[in-house]
DNA sequence: CAAATAGTGTCTCTAAGACAATATCAC
DNA sequence: GTGATATTGTCTTAGAGACACTATTTG
């Protein structure tokens, strides 16, 4: 009879044969627009970061962020290393999304990739600075049901001067299995690399779920805000308008008045909130 | 410069190290119980499959069943195809319930492993018959919070003849990290293999949130069904009561009228009903 | 003052919870 | 008949949507 330690030390893992595993992270952003309207207030931008590939495969394509596990490390941690050494900056939220595996996938061998989702703050990220870098680029978002059933996903990014602007339009298909699970299959990938355009679908999908709860929406704001930006904010995730009135009721028990306001905004000064609980 | 193709032909992804991947899955299943009074329906309990382990490390110790991912397989795939070889019956639910990757969490090395969540109807079970290997058991769930804040995780095996019983109590706290994610870090494994009890206790909670939809309920149920067992199945996952007339409101809209009754039960026939929608 | 956002009050409709009442079966 | 579940109806309350109205600011 073997001993569990006899046992370990003759057991070789290596006999298996085994994936590499990676995680990609669609880190989302709300982006602040000014109008040209003095009085009007500012309009908010839903937008996904991503980077354009140095290498092949798919190279010179625009991909999430993403890398390798180590084995030091949880998937959660990879993320999060991952999101930090592209942005410079700290996320407020990364939950997981789901785990990639289709054998196919990628065009280097068996690698099965941990998607995540996360938030980051348009606050942290104009403090950053230097987001000259080409090859990293926020991205605004577009994804809605089609007549047909099908998803668009649109994702654009504003040419500046120097830069060209770049337009990724993908084609997806809701699928559901058998057993409950729900996948976007991909029609066309809008030129995105690998299966990220089925990822970013369903990173978008479940910031949509997400964003019905007050806590999620504020991750994406500073930590005194309007009720006003907190209604804008959910307004462009959620792609809905609601009455301000209404709006006010719901979300009064979840926030906690300070005694400041807004200035020179054009019109009636607003108090600033905290968030509750 | 390099064209893709040769660039993959150089690529050698034995360069960086790889994790084993595995899944293990969380099968839930109703058992419904005789009662010994005639008029009174049976009760229902909910249960989940382990397997005793024949060898190291952990033998002798219950744990989910699961195994290896294979290179041409995707996780969801892998999930199916071990739950179908531990019962011989396939489920009617396969949902993924998370990556579980902390380093030292197996102590044969690096391995991270692919939750899954999955309903079994007793129907099918029954079918199948042999349930005789004393090596795969249906465990009672028991999961709640304590006073302390803690959840307490009991599993229990009713013995029957030639066989004695066994109880698993697990201690877990739910932890939030800062980035959002909830999980129950093991204060207590109660004897169930490596972080099993943490796994469990995430496939519960996720079970009670899909129970909030009937869908998820009906997955429970044979074809034909009466409100009540539908009632009674909600009631048995959340761990409620709700009063019958406003459960009927509720359901009514999700439900098919068939022109069939139960029959025999020391009490007023129920129409019987097919899922909605 | 014009145009924009800030903020309050109120009416209606719907959904959920509580509960009363009646129906029908097996023993 | 008794005790169980089946089934319907109604009262009340909480919350969401619609909308009218007032308040305050800057060019």
């Amino acid at each position: 009879m073997q001993s569990e330690k006899q046992y370990l030390s003759q057991y070789n893992i290596n006999d298996f044969e085994r994936p590499s595993v990676t995680t990609d992270i669609a880190a989302f952003m709300i982006r602040s627009e000014e109008t040209d309207n003095y009085k009007r207030d500012s309009e908010n931008r839903l937008s996904i970061l991503l980077v354009k590939r140095g290498v092949h495969p798919y190279k010179d394509c625009w991909a999430l962020p993403g890398g390798f596990l180590k084995p030091d490390e949880t998937v959660e941690e990879c993320a999060l290393r991952e999101i930090t050494e592209e942005t410079n900056v700290t996320p407020v939220a990364l939950l997981p999304i789901g785990v990639f595996s289709e054998p196919g996938r990628d065009p280097r061998g068996w690698i099965i990739s941990n998607a995540f989702f996360s938030v980051i703050t348009e606050e942290s990220v104009k403090q950053v600075g230097g987001d000259d870098a080409a090859d990293a680029q926020w991205f605004d978002v577009f994804f809605e049901q089609e007549n047909n059933g099908d998803y668009h996903l649109s994702l654009s990014l504003r040419g500046s001067t120097g830069s060209e602007s770049v337009k990724l339009d993908s084609i997806l298909k809701k699928e559901r299995t058998k057993f409950g699970k729900n996948t976007f299959m991909i029609k066309d990938s809008g030129g995105l690399a690998f299966d990220h355009a089925g990822i970013i679908a369903a990173a978008v999908s479940l910031l949509r779920n997400y964003a019905q709860d007050f806590n999620t929406i504020f991750d994406f704001l500073p930590e005194k805000f309007t009720l006003n930006e907190v209604q804008k904010v959910q307004e462009t995730i959620l792609n809905t308008t609601i009455l301000p009135a209404n709006f006010r009721r719901k979300i009064n028990d979840y926030v906690i008045e300070t005694d400041e306001y807004t200035q020179g905004a054009g019109h009636r000064p607003a108090r600033l909130y905290r968030r509750g609980h």
